[in-house]
DNA sequence: GGAATTTGACCGCT
DNA sequence: AGCGGTCAAATTCC
């Protein structure tokens, strides 16, 4: 375990040096591609390590991996959720740097077009102004960026809301949706006022799997602007086209970069205000107590197969396109 | 009392 | 016409 836990080290230092440096390599390609790679390489030696670890250690009663059990056509889903999950719970520069490696590697071609909806930068199409009594939005989803990412319900707690993704989302609606069992739940971001923050998310528990939301992304955050706000930036770089096969997730970057080193935020993250679900345990200094913690925390007391959430090995190499 | 959620109504889009 | 997204009053919670 000493081993795992410097391993994680490591990649959190590269991490964090990557960061620092970033100013710099941002128009070195080359050079930020291969820090990537570093850090790569870093969390699986970690990842490799656990596993044979958990090998060792497995018993029958490992936790239940959702998406295994009811969907094996989603082999890869848990660890890319999970992956997603920590990533936007932390990433601000991270997925900034993902964003610069895409631009750099190509033409940025590959996000996901099916379910991608640009608009350049379609927040102010929202039509909040509008003339007569009651100012509507025009134009209902042109122009908005849109994602769509499958996220499992968490298994203790309250298991009706989502996790947290790092950011503070405001409800401001439910509605049923024709053909499917369970409503969907619209949500802006808390921010909204302050920071005229347009980003919205729209949760929907998937038909034939309770266990899954489907959280589909809308417009951008704005909040993460200020220094005062405590957001990250949405995930990017997981999404899934749940128009051609039901549940293919593609993850289009490197999938092991998912620290950031950004504690800003922290405690921003719950989908609901009150009551259950709540502020995030992972926003602190540090990092890696932090991911050890949803490693270890999240899904099952038992958490002795946790890591294959982070680093699933398919998962790891299967940015093909 | 303020902030968040609930929920029925409203309205734009297809 | 009907569905889906949003509004906003009412309600709940802290």
């Amino acid at each position: 375990m000493e081993e795992v836990i410097n391993s994680i080290r490591r990649a959190s230092e590269l991490v964090q040096k990557l960061e620092q440096d970033l100013p710099n390599l941002a128009n070195q390609p080359g050079t930020l591609s291969l820090s990537i790679d570093q850090i790569t390489e870093a969390f699986t030696a970690a990842k490799e390590k656990l596993l044979l670890i958990s090998r060792h250690t497995q018993t029958s009663e490992s936790p239940p991996m959702l998406l295994h059990e009811t969907t094996p056509q989603q082999p890869q889903m848990d660890a890319t959720l999970m992956q997603e999950w920590l990533r936007s719970s932390h990433a601000l520069t991270i997925d900034q740097l993902f964003q610069m490696q895409r631009a750099a590697a190509m033409g940025g071609r590959e996000v996901e077009d099916s379910e991608r909806t640009i608009g350049s930068e379609g927040d102010q199409a929202q039509g909040i102004h509008a003339s007569s009594s009651r100012p509507r939005r025009r134009s209902r989803e042109a122009n908005q960026e849109k994602k769509k990412i499958l996220v499992p319900a968490p298994q203790f707690g309250n298991t009706e809301m989502p996790p947290e993704d790092g950011f503070t989302w405001r409800k401001y609606g439910q509605k049923e949706i024709l053909g499917s069992r369970y409503p969907r739940s619209y949500y802006r971001c808390t921010h909204q006022k302050l920071y005229e923050c347009q980003a919205k998310k729209m949760v929907q528990r998937l038909d034939h799997n309770a266990d899954i939301f489907e959280v589909t992304y809308r417009g951008k955050h704005t909040c993460h602007m200020s220094s005062t706000a405590p957001s990250s930036v949405p995930p990017e770089h997981i999404l899934v086209d749940m128009t051609q096969n039901s549940n293919t997730i593609s993850s289009q970057l490197s999938p092991s970069v998912n620290l950031s080193l950004h504690p800003a935020s922290a405690g921003a993250a719950t989908t609901s205000g009150r009551g259950g679900a709540s502020a995030s345990r992972y926003g602190g200094d540090y990092p890696v107590v932090d991911m050890a913690d949803a490693m270890f925390n999240s899904g099952s007391s038992s958490g002795n197969n946790s890591m294959e959430f982070l680093f699933s090995p398919t998962e790891d190499k299967t940015d093909a396109n």
